[in-house]
DNA sequence: ACCTGCTGGTTCCTGTCGGAAACCTAGCCT
DNA sequence: AGGCTAGGTTTCCGACAGGAACCAGCAGGT
């Protein structure tokens, strides 16, 4: 009940934890959700994703593109157009993502629930 | 290949982008996992988890005692102790972490090298 | 009796990041 | 010629993360 192995994603210096943080963004899980029902234009993704700007969706495809999950097709035309879409690597990552968002579809209630009965600030140093 | 309904991650008005949010933070998933094998101290985490300050830490776990997933028990002992632990909402979240953690160990390699075969910069808006 | 230390938590200060909106490119349409 | 479209970048600013110091409360050493 103590042990932690090599593996898991504690001490900075393994590539799980490298991998957690590499998703563990405020829009990360949430543009892969987006892609991963086929190749989407920078727009739609923008119209489908509430909130998020295009400075950060580009931020964010970016870095997912540097990690290998997301390859990009632009195409020469005018207006341009820019497709992106899960690489194969980037698809193994659906699955994790599906049963996070089950999660939220299931439990989404009780955590609300939650907030509502336990209405205490959260930031202690702000 | 285009339709996604009304109880996926987007538009921020759903529940189930509230619980993606909850979780998409640079030390939850983290925090969670240290969580997952039993009742822990703070100073243990503090030791276990590499780079978090105690700052982080005590509002990390604030948060997550406010969203229902965690339990927070103090001892009126000198030195004082206080435990936190996964609460049966919380501990819901294990399986779904579990599966990220286990992608992490399985692809943080290929990740790795996506990035060393692409080193552009990342930043766009620096 | 005084000082130190253990442990959890909080406050101050600062650097960085996220977000909104304006600007840019480049060709078609009016 | 000027506006529209669509992706992307830049600027500016507020909020937040991080580090380190400080606080509380009592036990134990000297």
């Amino acid at each position: 009940m103590s042990g932690f192995g090599p593996g898991d994603p504690f001490l900075a210096d393994c590539p799980a934890r490298l991998a957690v943080e590499l998703i563990a963004d405020k829009w990360t899980v949430v543009v892969l959700y987006g892609l991963s029902k086929g190749p989407v234009r920078h727009g739609e993704l923008i119209g489908l994703i509430g909130g998020i700007s295009r400075k950060m969706l580009t931020q964010t495809l970016r870095r997912l593109e540097a990690h290998g999950l997301v390859s990009r097709h632009a195409y020469a035309e005018v207006p341009p157009r820019v497709e992106y879409e899960l690489t194969p690597l980037g698809a193994t990552l659906i699955d994790p993502i599906h049963m996070l968002t089950e999660w939220a579809r299931a439990n989404g209630d009780a955590v609300l629930a939650a907030l509502d009965a336990d209405p205490e600030p959260v930031a202690p140093g702000g």
